[in-house]
DNA sequence: ATAAGTTTGTGAAGTATTTCACAAGCCTCC
DNA sequence: GGAGGCTTGTGAAATACTTCACAAACTTAT
């Protein structure tokens, strides 16, 4: 077992760890037997070094003068970052966005099963969604408790968030994806993404702004 | 005005602006008049030092011993990322993901005006979504010639997506918003924003199985 | 077997970003 | 109007991340 031994591992690096494996799928997919550094680079934006670095990290995959096996360091990847098994998770707040992600492939695809909908609003709770019956946030702890659930999904309005969250977490979830345009308080061993669309296409307005010409 | 004079802004601190934007807002509307570093900085997760780099970077905005004044720097942060005026976005995908930004709140709220959704699916193309309908894919160079578009937001099959990324280009426009799980190959001067949700839960996964327990 | 040609793995160097720490400035109160 | 208490702005230090550059190791060709 590759452990990544008592190293931080930078976040930027393991976003790159789940773009390599991405595009490896791809070359193991179409029988490709190994790729260099070179080729991974060019295939994922990056450079040659910087994919070298980043998989030293856990260990010497290559061949030097040949390249990394493809489908050898596919796996070891995925178990790297943990995608040996199907993570559980529970979408929270069944609006326009949650629907999206409810009916969302990719995540299934990549080993992320939908094991719940919730909402607070008694409107939408107990409609069909996808696999599963939007279920009353309330029960969310009760249900924790008989189905083990590792990430919850959280698309729910800002003012909302936080409330959520504290329940999330005393529910024993240890892991949150949000989708909400706010800042969130969470104990130390709880981990967080956020994904805000309005401060990318801000992003995008500053770089339009303060182009170069 | 304050220009960012030569110095190149990190990503990072466009990010930040972005996020004290959102609080600075929320502080103005209660009445609030000033805001401390301080405070700023525990409401955005970040640190009082790092709020006053980020600043600095653009001026000095506050007084000392009393804080920054709520209203004048929400407005040069406005001015600051470029929000000043409306800008046009499109849509291209007219699937579940594109069709949750099409009527996504958010971007209206915040100056980003979706003036058309484009699809390459002749079965798609001529519904109403939201405000607009769904245009061919092939007339988005012609359409762009007639009316302004600022940025693209793209939320279609990886396979498809360097091809339509390639039109963007040509039609012009030079930001885009991805939501794409791959790497965009573009000229210089086109500024790139991706979300990949993949990639974030394929992070907690990397958390929870390398938590330090 | 040897030479030529690749490509890895990795210290060291270079850059970038964050944090520190404190002088300087402003407000308030006496 | 001077003293005390905050809070900014910012060089300098610390930390984090990326790139360089090259020895070592492997493959292939002859």
């Amino acid at each position: 077992m590759t452990l990544p031994a008592n190293k931080r591992i930078a976040e930027s690096t393991v976003r790159r760890l789940s773009m390599y494996l991405r595009y490896l799928e791809g070359l193991d997919g179409v029988g490709q037997l190994t790729a260099s550094s070179d080729e991974l680079a060019h295939l994922c934006g990056t450079t040659p070094a910087q994919v070298r670095k980043d998989l030293s990290f856990f260990g010497s995959f290559g061949k030097r003068g040949l390249g990394y096996p493809v489908h050898e360091l596919t796996e070891r990847l995925r178990e790297i970052l943990g995608l040996g098994h199907a993570w559980q998770i529970v979408i929270i707040g069944a609006g326009k966005i949650g629907s999206a992600l409810a009916e969302y492939r990719g995540f299934r695809q990549r080993g992320f099963q939908v094991v719940g909908v919730y909402d607070k609003n008694p409107e939408k709770i107990g409609r069909a969604w996808g696999d599963a019956t939007v279920r009353d946030m309330e029960s969310l702890a009760v249900d924790v408790a008989e189905q083990r659930v590792d990430i919850a999904v959280i698309a729910i309005p800002a003012d909302d968030a936080q409330d959520v969250v504290d329940k999330i977490v005393a529910a024993g979830i240890r892991a949150i994806l949000s989708f909400v345009p706010t800042s969130l308080h969470v104990p130390p061993h709880i981990a967080v993404k956020t994904v805000n669309m309005a401060m990318e296409l801000e992003g995008l307005s500053f770089a339009l702004t303060n182009r170069a010409d």
